[in-house]
DNA sequence: CACGATTATATGTCTAGACATATAAGTCAA
DNA sequence: TTGACTTATATGTCTAGACATATAATCGTG
């Protein structure tokens, strides 16, 4: 759940006085950079023990919605980083959560080493092995998304011998490589004539496209490229915030 | 920051407790469902007070890793909803942000009683009056993406006088409207006439779109269409976890 | 004035208790 | 078997202290 609740069913004090800084920082009433009320400040005014207010006060901090810093106090601060944050575990559990039919088809599957464009795409450097593989998600028989992706198996050797005939490689990725840091790209392009037939679109029909570049403590993993028909499927998205 | 920390930089211990649940977590040794130690067997075996784990634990359950229940114990959660998460401020900030130079163009603004179209849009049964607005933001003169926006008069009634032929309507917005929900849903389609002159690009080019429905507490307040070129402007997303 | 040493102070962490409360599990009767 | 009642228990919240620690501010000195 977000922070955001209402004052009204808060029972508890120290969720009180977390709603109340809350509500003054999202008012705009304390904008970023004020400096909010010291704790033995806040004691006084709500008549609670320190570690009251400091539970209150530690979970803005860790929400980021302020800053707290030792002898000077605590800060409001800025609102949270302009850009995008996308998260998209795994396209098979994606659809069955969606209560579709999963559907897997491998396409192509190459085990080399690693050329002058795979090297680029991954990031690296040194020439290794890698694998390269093509597959079709689909959802109720219909066509959901196509893969192309590229393993780094100096990050993951056991990608060589895994079977991704039944097991889509992000799900067996995110089995076998468990804390991972990832970058995502999206865009749009237009069909050409191999991805408008695995796609079963037209050509020159929109495509929206996830490039997704993994990574775990500055080792690559994988880059993967997923291409969606544009106009049917959509990346739905809610957050909570200002 | 997140809560992924070494283990080997934690003078406190708490934070010690912390990570390492949390390794075990993220290693999949504890799997999703697994129940964790109760508190009293944590403060057994690191042999502190019931507040220390308590407190490594409640971060935990802030950053949704764990879930916790009473009389039950605490357990693994779910790795995070399988869908995306989307975070997008403001157009202006996100184009400031890259260093670029932000040009803003009002091309249209009306106000009327809501159509059918408008209230289904934005999710409104009773009619209303609504602003429509038209507007396009360049970052160093090569234009960035066009909005097509409907603001509720209803829920923001301020919007009716506000001079939108300066400000772009989502940073006013940002800072009337404070703490709200939002949904995305992002697609692609190719560009027609009106987009493409708008664009300065082909006719049959890709763009990406993202339709956003912003409410507060139940209250429709906003929805917004934005286009940006395909080929050539590009959503980037960066995150940690699974 | 510049710079290093000292001090004051706000946060960071921790304790050893307390009572509240939701609820899983067990008990018992219909 | 099922439903209602009771109980045990893990978490939820809170207190009134304590000492640690980073650092802003002050003070002194060259």
């Amino acid at each position: 759940m977000s922070l955001a609740t209402d004052a009204a069913d808060q029972p508890t004090l120290y969720k009180r006085i977390r709603a109340d800084i809350e509500k003054r920082i999202l008012t705009g009433e304390w904008p970023p950079g004020h400096r909010i009320p010291f704790e033995h400040e806040l004691v006084a005014r709500y008549g609670c023990s320190r570690m009251t207010v400091n539970k209150a006060l530690s979970e803005l901090a860790q929400a980021d919605l302020i800053e707290r810093r030792r002898r000077a106090g605590s800060f409001v601060r800025r609102p949270q980083h302009q850009s995008a944050v996308l998260k998209i575990a795994d396209i098979r559990a994606e659809i069955i959560a969606l209560g579709r039919g999963y559907g897997y088809e491998l396409i192509g599957r190459k085990l080399r080493t690693a050329t002058a464009a795979d090297r680029d795409r991954l990031g690296v450097k040194k020439a290794g092995k890698v694998v390269a593989i093509n597959c079709r998600h689909s959802a109720d028989n219909v066509p959901f998304a196509v893969e192309d992706r590229l393993i780094d198996l100096a990050s993951v050797p056991d990608a060589a011998t895994a079977d991704f005939s039944r097991e889509p490689p992000g799900s067996w990725l995110l089995h076998h490589v468990p804390w991972t840091e990832a970058e995502h790209t999206i865009s749009a392009i237009v069909a050409d004539d191999r991805t408008a037939e695995a796609l079963d679109i037209a050509v020159g029909a929109p495509c929206l496209v996830i490039d997704r570049y993994t990574w775990r403590s500055a080792r690559t993993i994988t880059a993967v490229r997923l291409l969606y028909p544009g106009d049917s499927h959509r990346l739905v998205a809610r957050f909570k915030g200002g």
